[in-house]
DNA sequence: TTCGGTGCAAAAGATTTGCATATGT
DNA sequence: ACATATGCAAATCTTTTGCACCGAA
């Protein structure tokens, strides 16, 4: 079995909470790690299906969830409505392009510091964020100037 | 009738497009000037049903639609998935209160710099954007310190 | 044996659509 | 007159919830 660490963090956390270590837990979140991309419970589901059609919708949904509770994703929304999971990792914000769909992180000091000072600027505190730069990645772009 | 510069805007998109003028739309786009925030459909149905009980959401929601279409208004998505509307104008980004719900506006030179720099080093050609910061307002925070 | 978990179906909440009717142009 | 707009109800789409049954501890 692979993602032997997450693994390990999940039963973890299951422990710690009194909750239960099962089969269709380990589904999601193998499914969840294999993706490398942003997913949302719907992709998950189609993949978890391929291999276990006994699994339902709402395991999924509520597994998601739980990985996000057990610090193992975090949920996004960008601008199309549907909920989307990635790894946990901090300092990144993201590039969508709206033709492919295609979504590249990106990390840059020079906003996160810009952000600090407007926050201390207006008297928030900031707990969390979002960034996101829509348009064209260059391929699309360069499809779109060819025609 | 106040508002009348966006009002004789809406009515030339209406000409130009061989749409009809009614008092329908000239309901939400007033109702959507005057609340001067933020506002869901939901919001300026209720609004506009204080005074005209006889429109309905569909109305409303199609309203909207249409004054992003004709530059009026533009669309926010924030975290809770509610759709919501401002008054077309550039340049900015918002911290948002995840208390009281308050939402402020900013404006920061060297982070719109530092999204011309990411999209030059990856290739991708900005097209809109999104930048919010979540978190506390003053009066928030100080209520949480007091606790 | 005992709770928590699962899966189905039904509910929920925001938004859209079909359609008969009403209304600008 | 004619095409578009309206308003209702029903449909949609994603996500959540209720509940009887299942299964991990």
């Amino acid at each position: 079995m692979a993602h032997e660490v997450e693994m390990r963090a999940l039963a973890e956390y299951l422990g710690q909470h009194n909750l239960k270590h099962t089969k269709q837990r380990e589904l999601v979140l193998a499914a969840f790690l294999e993706a490398r991309r942003h997913v949302s419970s719907e992709d998950l589901y189609q993949v978890v299906r391929e291999k276990y059609p006994n699994v339902g919708y709402t395991t999924v949904y509520r597994t998601m969830k739980l990985l996000v509770e057990a610090g193992l994703a975090t949920e996004r929304h960008f601008d199309d409505g549907i909920t989307r999971y990635e790894i946990e990792h901090e300092h990144h914000d993201h590039l969508v392009c709206i033709k492919c769909g295609k979504i590249q992180e990106f990390e840059c000091r020079m906003i996160e510091e810009s952000q600090r000072e407007i926050a201390a600027r207006y008297g928030f505190r900031i707990l969390r964020h979002r960034h996101e730069l829509y348009g064209h990645c260059t391929e699309c772009s360069e499809i779109a100037d060819r025609a």
